[in-house]
DNA sequence: ATACTAAACGGACTGCGGTCCGCTTTCTAT
DNA sequence: ATAGAAAGCGGACCGCAGTCCGTTTAGTAT
């Protein structure tokens, strides 16, 4: 029953990670949780994670990157699960209703998503500059943009753009947290505002 | 002729400001212009600008409080006179036109706004935490509010807090420069987001 | 003029993200 | 088993925002 650990993102050439690479990916992960779990994504920094993984700062670097590629790691499992529920689950989230209800539930379900892993997104999106080359976020936007065409929107991909900053973490994260927003009145307010957007003429 | 200069932001009790602190303030302010001018705001650093007003560090952020808050200081002559035009200024802009038209106004003024200062505003941002402690996106936003509540919106408070976010200047200057998107389509798309929200059922 | 006080000053210092580069380890080919 | 090459490693180092605190200086009261 001994099975191979997947290691995700691999591409066809794969050069065969090297075990103590592995060993130190295995140990950087699970300091990362640790740190997170004990104080927030936002106190985690780099150099406290290399010393709790017992690995140098470099190590931290040549694996992800930077602290957003780091963070973007972490988030990626929920990400995905998320990601697989308005592509594939049943709907109105997925496949099989129509545009203006799956562009409700999508809205829903990203702000639930988002409150629960808002540290680890503002944490992730602080990259500024890559913002887009964001798998994850290039895949809801053009998820948003097929909905949108399918509703007669006239340039989708643009309105697509308006709709994901309105649902930016941050926009969502403090209008809850600092400015006491319940998280009912973005619901309510996101399905006005797309019911308002898409019923016809 | 001799006029006494305005200093801003001066609360009622003035405790008169110190011949050295004007003169500094005077100073940083000029140096921070050409600094911008020459390299852009982006590549500003508070070391460099203390150095070249020569002055020391420690001066520069009593005086400004953090990079967003100089970046606010050099953008507030040009952001005043947006406020004053959708405040006071001709409709359809200012008062006068159906909020339809003085939010379509609105955000196609802001658009321009942002692309004509979008370094200063990215640059004037990048405080978070404050975002909305800015007196500026505070009126903005109510200005919207106040709109959109005029409109019939049912919860203008939060619809505006999902406009203001679809006007990020991170997003427009983005969309702009980096995905090459027209400012044309932005505008364009922004009056379709909001003549779709506004007309009536 | 002198003495006093509070504001202002300046630059050394801290903490953090990120880079660099000489050294070490793992894998592969023989 | 051995040697060579490449991937991986680690921590000193850099640049930058922001803080701290002992020193200076501009106004004020006498």
């Amino acid at each position: 029953m001994s099975s191979i650990p997947i290691r995700p993102d691999v591409p066809p050439g794969a050069p065969h990670e090297r075990s103590d690479a592995a060993r130190n990916r295995e140990r950087l992960l699970n300091a990362a949780r640790d740190l997170v779990a004990e104080s927030g994504a936002e106190a985690l920094t780099m150099d406290a994670l290399a010393c709790k993984a017992h690995v140098g700062k470099g190590t931290v670097f040549r694996r992800f990157g930077s602290r957003a590629g780091l963070m973007m790691t972490l988030l990626s499992d929920s990400e995905s699960e998320f990601q697989h529920g308005f592509m594939f689950g049943p709907p109105p989230l997925g496949p099989g209703a129509p545009p203006l209800d799956r562009l409700i539930a999508f809205g829903e379900g990203r702000i639930f998503f988002v409150l629960e892993n808002g540290e680890l997104l503002k944490a992730a999106g602080a990259a500024t500059r890559n913002r887009f080359d964001v798998p994850a976020t290039k895949l809801s936007h053009r998820h948003m943009e097929i909905l949108l065409r399918e509703a007669g929107i006239v340039d989708p991909w643009v309105m697509a753009m308006s709709l994901t900053y309105a649902l930016d973490p941050e926009r969502i994260v403090d209008d809850v947290r600092v400015r006491g927003i319940s998280p009912t009145r973005l619901t309510d307010s996101w399905r006005e505002l797309i019911t308002r957007l898409l019923r016809s003429a």
